[in-house]
DNA sequence: TCTGGGGTCCTAGGACCC
DNA sequence: TCTGGGGTCCTAGGACCC
């Protein structure tokens, strides 16, 4: 086998900085000490993406913007423009799909390419994939890694070595001089907890981990610790994926308030548009869901999630949020409110909507009803209709959600 | 004006069944 | 009536990815 891995360098920036540029602008952005960020005075102002030289400030992604404003004074700020980015990501998925058909868009800015089958007809590897990385700047505007390797692990992480505008190889013969003695952090999976709970087993680098006994890792990490010896050894049996497959295995969409919420009412109203949304993205999918969950974080940060099966798979919003009221009302604590989430789980297609004796609604009026509403918001916008409640609360009447692509799902921890 | 939003997977503990 | 014990389902929380 031969796994391209092809990632976005800085992505957002990029692309933001490629948009500029065609659009007349005389700055590029990945030259300055810049970043996209979200809007801090919605309270979601961390840093989402960073150029070089702002990474060479210590900006880190993800840290607030007061952080990052504290290290590098003169920051500059832009606020994401996911639509751009949908489209800069769509792209660079249709040119790929000229080298092979196999492409898995893992994320919104990496793929991986099965080069398999596609080496009779396009020859050497590395030089199709200095081919992909030029046609991407000179056409798309911006520029890429590409890591290739025999495995999709090994790809990714090869993909990672030098940035930018790099193309690696990681084959199984390279792994000890290219890949053991980076950090350990730096393979992919293990995150923050990890690293640390693997530091104090005196485990540093990525090398030393692979060559530690599994059967050590798997007393300290579980089932958890087995994979950690086979990808720190490149081992990695899965396969690129195409389309949508296996299913998607949840939808939901959460938001952070821009003030605090102590009012009941005030937060159902949230948690309703909240639903609104992941009842329409559900049936826009025709997915049912079995269970629902709702998720808190209060103005300590503290976290908690409340969670229920249901009777009946359901997707109309109605019947979604009859549950989303009660598990809020047995969970909340009272206090002051940063942040809800809601949830739909265990997905299937089979709508066994057997009719309930007790149920408190007429389910096909009420099928009906989202209908209509899903056809007059998708021809005329999400606004045109806004229920009673909302007018004058202050509060958006449907929301969550950051791109409007909802095409493809994004995978994510898994391969 | 401190710390987003979208996902998946694993584990532990309790309920419940035979 | 002093202690079984395996299996499954459900829930909450925490790890990881981008």
């Amino acid at each position: 086998m031969i796994i391209f891995h092809i990632d976005v360098n800085s992505a957002y920036l990029s692309w933001q900085a490629a948009y500029e540029l065609e659009n007349g602008s005389n700055r590029d952005l990945r030259t300055l000490p810049a970043i996209i960020g979200g809007d801090q005075t919605k309270r979601h102002g961390i840093v989402l993406a960073k150029s070089i030289p702002a990474k060479k400030q210590g900006i880190i992604t993800g840290e607030s913007l007061l952080e990052a404003r504290l290290k590098c004074p003169g920051l500059l700020v832009i606020a994401p423009n996911y639509q751009l980015f949908a489209q800069c990501s769509e792209a660079m998925y249709e040119l790929l799909l000229e080298y092979s058909p196999h492409v898995q868009r893992y994320s919104v800015d990496e793929c991986f390419l099965d080069y398999t089958a596609s080496q009779r007809l396009f020859g050497d590897p590395v030089e199709t994939a200095h081919t992909i990385r030029n046609r991407i700047k000179e056409e798309l505007g911006f520029t890429v890694n590409i890591g290739i390797s025999s495995n999709k692990l090994l790809a990714k992480m090869g993909g990672e070595l030098k940035k930018p505008d790099q193309v690696h190889t990681l084959f199984p013969a390279e792994i000890a001089a290219k890949m053991w003695p980076l950090p350990v952090g730096d393979l992919f999976m293990v995150g923050r907890a990890t690293q640390k709970k693997l530091q104090r087993l005196n485990i540093q680098t990525i090398g030393e981990l692979a060559k530690n006994d599994p059967s050590f890792l798997r007393l300290h990490f579980k089932s958890y610790g087995t994979l950690l010896w086979q990808y720190a050894n490149g081992i990695d049996d899965s396969l690129v994926r195409e389309s949508n497959f296996p299913a998607q295995k949840g939808i939901g969409n959460s938001t952070t308030i821009s003030f605090d919420v102590n009012d009941r009412k005030e937060a159902l109203l949230v948690l309703l548009s909240l639903t609104e949304k992941v009842g329409l993205r559900m049936r826009r999918k025709k997915a049912l869901g079995q269970v629902v969950t709702i998720s808190i974080k209060n103005f300590h940060l503290e976290k908690l999630s409340h969670q229920r099966r249901l009777t009946h798979p359901c997707q109309s919003t109605r019947g979604l949020y009859e549950v989303v009221e009660t598990l809020f009302d047995e969970a909340w604590t009272g206090a002051p409110i940063r942040h809800l989430g809601v949830r739909v789980s265990d997905l299937t297609d089979q709508p066994f909507e057997q009719l309930s004796l007790f149920d408190t609604y007429d389910r096909e009026k009420d099928a009906t009803l989202d209908a209509t509403m899903d056809k007059l918001r998708k021809r005329y916008g999400e606004k045109i209709l806004i229920r009673g409640c909302f007018p004058h609360s202050g509060i958006k009447s449907i929301q969550g959600g950051v791109a409007e692509n909802d095409d493809y799902p994004i995978m994510t921890s898994l391969l």
